[in-house]
DNA sequence: TACTAAACGATAATCATTATCGTTTTCATG
DNA sequence: CATGAAAACGATAATGATTATCGTTTAGTA
């Protein structure tokens, strides 16, 4: 299976920079390896990681989070609440990818599409910045609550409101 | 000037939602129309306006940014060190505008351009998702960083790597 | 001028993250 | 396989930004 190949591909990775395979580095891969999309908190991974091995504690899974971040095997993104979230790459990538926040539900997506290229071949012309990585995050409403009229939300109970 | 009629503009919005203002309000907008550039923190905006308002506290800024960004007149933005940073709105924008963030210098610059007008025609197409707002940010290497190769940074003292 | 809700200043509380420190484990070496 | 050193760990204290609380002050109005 394909988390499989992932994984030791990330084990190769850390091994490369001579970093220890610890159990508990692996259990933490592993968790971000199987809830890929979901855009987790250090302490959610705390918390999901504690079911494959019980006696972690939440600093290693901020100093593995930010080891991997540092490996760029995952990214720290930031969606404006207090806490930082770890996306994991996909394979090869050397960008981040973007995210739709919606301002209702706040439900996360993501869109693996890249769809900066011309922007960055403007930015790095006529800026003359030399581009390493980009973040770009899109705030809005996303379809499922554009047709939820009604929608009793816990986090605002905003309507929706002029869009269709 | 400008900012005397962006002063008058902004006590104006204040106003039309029956906000009071306040020398502590007043103070900080000038603070901010003074330092646009600067992409202030809370802490930076705190310590500009006791110049202006010595008896202001702390949380009255704080709530004030929190004011002047729920009425849209600031952007809250967060570039990933632990911090808040608060970005006037260029008059009349509905965007946030986009930010170049140099990872060796740490320089943060601005494109007021909107670069993202296709790019949003083409999500809120194929996504069916409803944009709001954006925010992009491009990390890399400023002009001037490129040019240092022997940089002395006080942050990494990395050295530039492979561009140019 | 007096009133009342809004706003304020000081400061305590919160909460995510980082640092510390003594213990445990990994991995190379004999 | 045993051993030793460096790396990693777990528990927890410390930090630092932000938010909540609360008694006092003030802006805008009658």
């Amino acid at each position: 299976m394909a988390v499989k190949e992932r994984m030791d591909y990330i084990k190769k990775q850390l091994h490369s920079q001579s970093y220890k395979l610890t159990p508990q580095r692996e259990a933490t891969v592993e968790v971000l390896l199987e809830n890929e999309e979901d855009h987790l908190s250090a302490e959610d991974v705390y918390l999901l990681v504690k079911d494959k091995a019980p006696e972690i504690g939440l600093a290693t899974v901020y100093r593995t989070l930010e080891l991997l971040n540092e490996l760029e095997i995952v990214d720290k993104i930031n969606f404006g609440d207090g806490v930082s979230r770890y996306d994991l790459r996909k394979e090869g990538a050397n960008h981040s990818h973007h995210h739709l926040v919606c301002i209702q539900c706040g439900v996360v997506s993501e869109i693996e599409e890249d769809l900066l290229g011309e922007v960055e071949v403007k930015v790095e012309r006529e800026w003359q910045f030399k581009i390493k990585d980009h973040r770009l995050t899109f705030h809005g409403v996303c379809s499922k609550c554009q047709h939820e009229k009604d929608s009793t939300n816990e986090e605002t109970g905003r309507q929706t409101v002029d869009q269709l």
